[in-house]
RNA sequence: GGCCCGUUCGUCUAUCGGUUAGGACACCAGGUUUUCAACCUGGUAAGAGGGGUUCGACUCCCCUACGGGCUGCCA
C-alpha cells in the first residue's frame, strides 16, 4: 500500500503517525537542539545550538516506514553505552566504527547514555565513558542524550502501540512467569513465556500493576538485512512478546533503543553482534510504528589473547587503562580500526585515511583477539609520526592519567629538545619517558646498578681524558664522534667500550638515545659537568 | 535444551570459483650497530574435519566439531 512520504529534501508536512504522537515533547528531535516548551523534565531543556541541524533532522523524521529509506538519508550513527562501568575496549571500538562511518560521510555521530537501569547506572560511569571517548578523539555531535530523561516519550510510544493493537497489557506477575518457565524447563519445552493476557478481554483486567508487552507475530519469520552478517532469518515463534514498559512505567531497553534511534534519526546501527537477535524484535517495533528500519551492522566482539570472551582476567579491558599504559590515542585508533576491519593490506594509517576508507563491507564476521605486540608496534609508528608539540601534550595527559608527577617547565623544555631522538625509539609513552630520563633529570645524575658497573676506574680515567678535549671542540655531531673515536683508539678500544661509561655518566642508566644525541641535547656545559660528576 | 552467528599462518587479515594462498605483527637466522629501539636481507608458518555442487573450491551447499551470542519487568 503506497503511503504518502516526503523525501529528505522537502517539506514540512508531517506524516500521520507524527501527528498522532505529537502530544508530548518526545516527538521532538532529541539532540538538544530545541528550546522545549514542555517543562523542566523534558530532555530538550538544554540550550539550542545548531538550529540548522535540527531542521534537517525534522525533515528526516518525516520519511515514511519503508525499510529501504534509512540508507538513503544523510548518515546518522550513534554510540549507546550503558553507564554501568568503565568504557570497555570493545565498546570503544564500536564507538570508533560509528564515528568513522559518520565522519567519513559528512554525517552525524551521536552519543546516548542508556541509563534506564537505575540500579546499575552511575554518573561516575557516564563520566568515565565521556573521558574515554574524548581521549580516543571521538567527538560526538550535540550533547550526550540520557535515555532515562526520555522515559515519558518511551511510555508514550508504548501507549501508541497499545492503541494500535500491536501491544497489550499483561498482568502476569514475575512469580507467575518464573513458575511458568520453571515448569517449561522441567518438561523440556521452550521457556518462551506466552502471556495469557495477549488476547484477554479488557473487561477481565484486574486492578493491578501490568506491563505492556509487544504483541509479536507468532507465525512467519523476521529477516534482518545486516550489512555485516548478511540476511539473518529468525522464526517468529522463537521470539516472545517482549516487555516494552515495565510495571513501574519505565521503558525497557528493547523499546527505548528503537524509539530513541528513530527520534534521533539514526540511519545506521553499528553495534556488537550480541544484539543480532535483538534486532529481530526491534524490527517488530519499527514495523508496529511504521518507522524506517535502520541499516543494521552487527560487528563481532573482541576476545582476549586466549580467544575467550574478554574479561578482567585478561588485564586491561577499560579504555582508560590503555591511556595509563602510555599508548597514544592515534595508535589506539589505528589498532582498533584494524581489529575486525580491513582496507586491503593497509596496516598503518591516519584517522583521516581511516575515515575516507571505512566502510561496512570491510568489516569481518569473526571475533578478533587482542594482540598487544601489534598494538605496540602501531603505537611506535604513530609516536614517530607525530609532531613534537603534540607529543608533549599527549605525554602530559598520559602522566596525569597514570598518576605520575607532572613535568616542570625545564623538563618540558628538555623533553622537547630531546624529542627528535626519542620519538623514533619508543613504542609507548612509558618507554619514551624512560629514554628521556637523561633530559629530565638534574645533576647529580643518579645511576642505576648497570650504570654503576659501567663506570669502573679504568672507564672513569678515560672519561677524564675526554673532558678537556670537549672543552674546546665545536659542538656538532661529526666533531664529537671524531673526538670520542680518537680517545677510544688511543686506548685500543672500540667505540662500544667507551659508549657504555659515557652513557652511564650522562644518563645514569643503560637505556637511552645515542650518546652523541645526548651530548647534543645536553650541550657542552652540562655534558662536561656530568662527566666530571662521574669521574669524581 | 532451543535459536542465531562465526571458523585462512601463533595473532590481525587479503582473497569475493581458476593465485606458487598475499601483507602486517610476532618468531627464527644473518647484516648494520655505542645500549634500547629502529633499519636491511632471508626464513618457518594457514584455509577446523567430512561430504557434496563444479572442468575447477579457501570461496557455494549440507553435516560434524569447536568458539561465541541470545533465550530477563539487564543493556
Amino acid at each position: 500500500m503506497p503511503r504518502p512520504r516526503q523525501t529528505g529534501t522537502q517539506g514540512s508536512s508531517a506524516p500521520r503517525w507524527a501527528a498522532r504522537l505529537s502530544s508530548g515533547c518526545g516527538s521532538r528531535i532529541i539532540p538538544s537542539s530545541h528550546p522545549c516548551p514542555h517543562g523542566p523534565d523534558c530532555l530538550d531543556k538544554r540550550q539550542a545550538n545548531t538550529a540548522q541541524v535540527s531542521e534537517r533532522l525534522i525533515v528526516m523524521l518525516s520519511t515514511g516506514g519503508d525499510p529501504s529509506r534509512a540508507a538513503d538519508r544523510p548518515v546518522v550513527t550513534r554510540f549507546a553505552p550503558s553507564p554501568t562501568g568503565y568504557l570497555h575496549i570493545g565498546g570503544a571500538r564500536t564507538a570508533l566504527f560509528n564515528w568513522l562511518y559518520a565522519r567519513g560521510r559528512g554525517g552525524r555521530f551521536l552519543l546516548r547514555i542508556e541509563d534506564t537501569d537505575r540500579e546499575r547506572s552511575t554518573p561516575e560511569a557516564t563520566a568515565a565513558i565521556l573521558r574515554g571517548l574524548t581521549w580516543l578523539g571521538l567527538d560526538w555531535d550535540g550533547e550526550a542524550v540520557s535515555q532515562f530523561d526520555r522515559k515519558d516519550r518511551h511510555a508514550e510510544v508504548a501507549r501508541a502501540m497499545l492503541a494500535r493493537g500491536s501491544a497489550y497489557k499483561c498482568f502476569s506477575t514475575q512469580e507467575e512467569i518464573e513458575a511458568y518457565r520453571e515448569a517449561a524447563r522441567a518438561e523440556g519445552r521452550s521457556t518462551l513465556f506466552h502471556s495469557p493476557w495477549r488476547e484477554a478481554d479488557p473487561a477481565t483486567f484486574p486492578d493491578a500493576p501490568y506491563v505492556i508487552r509487544m504483541k509479536a507475530p507468532r507465525d512467519g519469520e523476521t529477516v534482518i538485512q545486516d550489512a555485516v552478517q548478511g540476511a539473518v532469518t529468525i522464526r517468529n515463534d522463537q521470539l516472545d512478546d517482549m516487555v516494552c514498559l515495565r510495571s513501574d512505567g519505565t521503558p525497557t531497553y528493547m523499546l527505548a533503543v528503537v524509539v530513541d534511534d528513530h527520534d534521533m534519526g539514526v540511519t545506521h546501527v553499528i553495534r556488537g553482534d550480541d544484539h543480532l537477535n535483538n534486532a529481530a524484535r526491534q524490527t517488530m517495533v519499527y514495523r508496529a510504528m511504521e518507522w524506517d528500519v535502520p541499516v543494521w551492522a552487527h560487528i563481532p566482539l573482541i576476545h582476549g589473547p586466549d580467544g575467550k570472551k574478554l574479561s578482567k582476567r585478561h588485564g586491561a579491558v577499560g579504555l582508560e587503562e590503555y591511556q595509563a599504559m602510555g599508548y597514544p590515542a592515534a595508535g589506539m585508533r589505528n589498532y582498533l580500526a584494524r581489529l575486525g576491519w580491513s582496507h586491503g593490506d593497509d596496516e598503518f594509517f591516519s584517522s583521516e585515511q581511516a575515515k575516507s576508507w571505512f566502510d561496512l563491507s570491510g568489516i569481518g564476521r569473526a571475533p578478533a583477539r587482542l594482540d598487544f605486540k601489534k598494538l605496540e608496534n602501531l603505537c611506535g609508528q604513530h609516536i614517530a609520526a607525530t609532531d613534537d608539540a603534540a607529543l608533549l601534550h599527549e605525554i602530559e595527559a598520559y602522566l596525569a592519567a597514570a598518576e605520575r608527577p607532572a613535568l616542570s617547565g625545564t623538563q618540558q623544555d628538555g623533553l622537547l629538545r630531546a624529542m627528535y631522538c626519542l620519538k623514533d625509539r619508543a613504542k609507548t609513552f612509558v618507554e619514551l619517558i624512560e629514554k628521556a630520563h637523561f633530559a629530565l633529570t638534574d645533576r647529580p645524575v643518579l645511576r642505576d646498578e648497570a650504570a654503576q658497573r659501567a663506570l669502573d676506574p679504568v672507564s672513569r680515567g678515560i672519561l677524564a681524558e675526554l673532558t678537556p678535549q670537549l672543552q674546546s671542540a665545536s659542538w656538532d655531531r661529526d666533531r664529537l664522534e671524531a673526538i670520542i673515536a680518537d680517545v677510544a683508539g688511543a686506548h685500543g678500544l672500540g667505540l662500544g667500550k667507551i659508549a657504555g661509561p659515557l652513557r652511564a655518566a650522562l644518563a645514569g642508566r643503560s637505556v637511552s638515545p645515542s650518546v652523541f644525541d645526548m651530548m647534543l641535547v645536553l650541550g657542552r656545559e652540562e655534558t662536561i659537568a656530568r662527566l666530571n660528576g662521574a669521574a669524581g
